[in-house]
RNA sequence: UCCUCGGUAGCUCAACUGGCAGAGCGCCCGGCUGUUAACCGGGUGGUUGCAGGUUCGAGUCCUGCCCGAGGAGCCA
């Protein structure tokens, strides 16, 4: 009996008998010689099978073998430069767990984006994919790792809520015992009262917004990491970023160094200059490096689009910080700036290399005063935020945090075209199978 | 919601100015001891998204609808 080993340790195992249990991926016949590329979740490795060398029943089962039949391979390892990934199975014995249909509808090749969405639950399979897959557990593990080590503290902030955070046009109403309820687009609310009990908190976990948005940075259900911060100004808000951003891209690096570049084809390069500390850009810095950039026409006051997202970052080579962003073009409970109330207290971070927004936070309003009166000047229900207001009667205090977008980090990180391949199964505009 | 492009075999795509529905891959059969999306030979595979219209004749032109992709706005 040999040693049960997953493809991704099989070199540690070269000249020894082993077992790999996993699905077939590729087959390729040469008269009494096949070899089978056999896949288990850690890894491609390719087993070589002589005639000669296997029971006649293996043989005749591996020539009736589909692509992602279930098997049990044994053979020994060995060194062989004409093996992809340099190491390969000698294959003496094979077991067939379950021989897969002979329609299994994705091919290793080229397919269109609707077949492969429509089929996500198979697509996950494909190397590349799964690749994405690892990533992102690594994302998600770096993230808490640097939080729970620098004093920040997981609390679960809810996913039904009776009230908007930010207006009602993007929440999705569900039924709540005959009344109204909203999916979450956001833990923040609930983290300020969080952290007059704990201090420094986070939530993580999926957000909901009913956009009609049809864009390669957009899903209707995606993950937010949300820190905040008790005696905590803007500026702490970009220290803090700055520092969980280039954890997430080291440990990244460190783990998946290879698979960034043979999978995905990944400059990493340009991942590796990611250390802190990041560029800082005023809006008003913004606005002008904007008209010096070809648009001339874009008004004071108005909020980014993706086209000026992409000018500003292209200019540097690591994320860039802006921050004081015009007052009317910000949520409700952002701080002001002092002397300039028509700027407030917010930052957003921007991915290089035209990947958009990944961080939005700021400072937020102390005062009941200022916050009862934003309520009032974007016609939110009081009454529902009256919990929320307690906040600033009962020991307010200078507080600050951030929301970052797990899928858009991830596009980025992985060098990715769209953030549907950043999670297993996307919730889009118009699509929700499988 | 708006703009642009698209829908032909299981997949990726051809089909000129309206004139016989095609290829590669997959799948099935046969061959090959070093393949890398192998190769060679044979076979299989179609309500051209749906409904109507024009025409001797429609995959192709017209109208409506459905579906998909990209982008805008909004956002992470």
């Amino acid at each position: 009996m040999s040693t049960w080993v997953p493809v991704a340790d099989v070199a540690r195992h070269e000249g020894h008998e082993i077992t790999i249990k996993g699905w077939l991926y590729h087959r390729t016949d040469k008269g009494k010689l096949k070899f089978l590329m056999i896949r288990d979740g850690t890894g491609l490795i390719q087993g070589v099978m002589f005639k000669k060398a296997v029971p006649q029943a293996a043989w005749e089962a591996a020539d009736r073998l589909t692509q992602e039949s279930a098997i049990v391979v044994r053979g020994r390892v060995r060194a062989d430069a004409r093996a992809p990934g340099g190491y390969e199975i000698e294959v003496t014995d094979l077991e067939v767990v379950h021989r897969a249909e002979p329609d299994y509808p994705i091919q290793p090749k080229e397919h269109g984006v609707g077949f492969l969405l429509h089929h996500r639950h198979l697509w996950i399979r494909s190397p590349r994919q799964a690749t994405i897959l690892r990533v992102r557990a690594t994302v998600k593990r770096a993230i808490c790792d640097w939080l729970d080590t620098h004093g920040f503290v997981n609390v679960d902030t809810p996913i039904l809520t009776p009230a908007a955070v930010e207006g009602t046009t993007t929440l999705f109403e569900v039924d709540y015992f005959g009344e109204p309820a909203y999916l979450t687009q956001s833990g923040q609310l609930y983290n300020e009262a969080n952290i007059f009990a704990l201090g420094k908190v986070y939530c993580f976990g999926p957000t909901f917004r009913a956009e009609k948005s049809k864009t390669r940075r957009h899903l209707t259900e995606f993950w937010m990491v949300e820190p905040e911060m008790a005696y905590a100004t803007l500026e702490d808000v970009m220290e803090v970023t700055e520092q969980l951003v280039a954890h997430v891209v080291h440990e990244v690096l460190t783990r998946h160094r290879h698979e960034l570049q043979a999978r995905l084809n990944r400059d990493v390069s340009r991942l590796e200059k990611v250390t802190p500390p990041f560029p800082r850009l005023s809006y008003d810095e913004a606005v002008e490096l904007l008209r010096r950039k070809g648009f001339e026409e874009f008004p004071w006051g108005e909020d980014f689009g993706a086209p000026h997202e992409t000018a500003i970052s292209e200019e540097f080579e690591k994320p860039v910080f802006v921050y004081h962003y015009p007052t009317q073009c910000k949520a409700f409970y952002m701080e002001e700036v002092p002397g300039r109330p028509d700027v407030c207290r917010s930052v957003d971070l921007l991915a290089p290399e035209g990947y958009g927004e990944i961080v939005g936070g700021g400072q937020r309003a102390a005062s009941l005063e200022l916050l009862a009166r934003r309520l009032q000047e974007h016609g939110l229900p009081r009454d529902a935020y009256e919990w929320y207001l307690d906040l600033r009667r009962y020991g307010s205090v200078p507080h600050a945090g951030f929301g970052l977008g797990l899928e858009r980090t991830i596009a980025w990180i992985c060098g990715l075209d769209h953030v549907r391949e950043t999670i297993a199964f996307p919730r889009m505009l118009e699509r929700m199978y499988p």
